[in-house]
DNA sequence: TGCCTATATTGAACATCGTTTAATAGTAGC
DNA sequence: GCTACTATTAAACGATGTTCAATATAGGCA
C-alpha cells in the first residue's frame, strides 16, 4: 500500500476531474463525494488530497471545465450574420440548450459555493470573462453603447439569464401555470434590448 | 430524560424556527445544523424530529418566514403614488435593502434546495405568490399588459432581480470593476420597462 | 548490483452531519 | 394509585470532508 506510480500527478488530476464530472452528471452534486470520486478512479481519498487542496478545489476545476465547455459550445454554434437582439437571442438559445443538455453540471456551476470570504482563483475568473466577452462584443458591435455600457449590459443580460434559468429549474417561478424558460428569456431580451437600442 | 412538558408542540415549533433563523443570521446556512438548533433551545435533535419531518422541513419554515418578512417590509415601505418604472424601481430598491439587511437569510432562500423531484408545499408557494402579486399589480395598473402579460413580466423581473443580486453577492459579476447591484438593477428595470411600455 | 532516501498511497482516525430507535420518565385519565 | 400514553433523550448508524502515521516502492547513487 504505497507508491504505485501508475499515473503522474497531472494524470491523476485530470482523471479526478473527469470522474467528478461523470459522477455529477449521473447523480448530481449532492450524490457526489470525495470517496466516490476516488473509488471510481481506483484510488483513495488521501490521493485526492495529495493532488488537490480540498474538495472545493476539485469542484472548482469541474466548474471551470463546464464554463469552458459552454464557451466552446457557443463559439461553435454562433451565427456571425446576426446582430443586436437577434444575436443575443441566439446566444440565449444556445445557453438554454446547454442547460438542458447538461442540467446537473450547469446546476453545480451555481450550487457549489466557496466558504464565505474565500475569493475565486484567477484561472477560474478567466473562464467567466471569456463568456462575458462574447456578450459584450454583441453590444459593442450593434448598439451605440460604449465599452463601459456594453460591459454593464452584458452583466445584466448574463445575470438575467441565470436568474430565469435557475429559478425556472427550481420551479420557483411557477405559481399558476409554468411557462418554459425560453419564453421568459425571449420576453426579457426583447424588452431589454428595446431600452438599450432606444 | 423524558416528558418535560415545558412547551407545547407549537411552541417548540416556533422556538425552533426562531432559533434556526438566529443561527443562520449569525453563521449562515453552512454553520447551521439540527444539533445546534436543538442545543440553542435546550432540547435534543430527537425532539426536533418529533415536531418536524426533517431538517429540510425546518429550513422551509425559516424560508417561508423570510419571504413573509420581505413581503411585509415591501408592503410597509411602498410608495402608492409611484407608477410604472418608478414603482418598480422603488420595489427593487426595497428588495436590495432587505438583501443587505438580511444577507444570510436571503441567501438561504435560494441556497437551500429540496431533494431533486420533491415539490414545494402549498403553504410555501403562497408566500412566493404574495410577492409576485405585488409586482404584477404594478404592471397591471400602469402598463397596457393584460393579466397574462403582467404575470410574465413580473416573473421576468423577479428572476432578473434574483440573478443580479445572487451573482452580485457571490462576486460572480466582477471581472474588471465591481459594479454595485443597485446600478445593474436600475439599468435592468429602465431598459426592460422601455420595452414593456412601447 | 545493492542500499537509501524520498514520496506516493493507504487505512484508520476524527469530528461532524442528518436520521432512526429503544429505553425511559413523567403527565393525564380513570 | 394504577395504567396507558407520549414527550424526551442518549446512543447508534452511515455518510460526509479532512488529516496523518505507517508503508511499500521507485529512482538516484555508490
Amino acid at each position: 500500500m504505497a507508491r504505485r506510480n501508475d499515473h503522474s500527478r497531472v494524470e491523476i488530476k485530470e482523471m479526478t476531474i473527469q470522474a467528478a464530472r461523470a459522477l455529477i452528471m449521473e447523480v448530481g452534486l449532492t450524490g457526489c463525494s470525495a470517496r466516490k470520486i476516488a473509488k471510481s478512479i481506483d484510488y483513495t481519498v488521501g490521493t485526492l488530497y495529495n493532488v488537490f487542496d480540498n474538495y472545493d478545489d476539485i469542484l472548482l476545476h469541474v466548474n471551470a471545465q463546464t464554463l469552458e465547455d459552454l464557451y466552446q459550445f457557443m463559439k461553435q454554434h454562433i451565427d456571425p450574420s446576426l446582430t443586436g437582439g437577434d444575436a443575443l437571442k441566439r446566444l440565449a438559445a444556445l445557453y438554454i440548450i446547454f442547460v438542458e443538455q447538461q442540467p446537473k453540471l450547469w446546476d453545480t456551476l451555481f450550487d457549489h459555493r466557496l466558504p464565505a470570504g474565500e475569493a475565486l482563483p484567477e484561472w477560474y475568473e478567466e473562464k467567466t470573462d471569456q463568456l462575458f466577452t462574447v456578450i459584450e462584443r454583441v453590444f459593442e458591435d450593434s448598439t451605440s453603447l460604449d465599452s463601459e455600457g456594453a460591459q454593464r449590459a452584458a452583466r445584466v443580460l448574463w445575470a438575467g439569464m441565470h436568474g430565469i434559468c435557475s429559478l425556472s429549474m427550481l420551479h420557483k417561478l411557477e405559481t399558476i401555470g409554468a411557462e418554459p424558460a425560453h419564453i421568459l428569456v425571449e420576453n426579457f431580451i426583447d424588452n431589454y434590448m428595446a431600452g438599450v437600442a432606444a
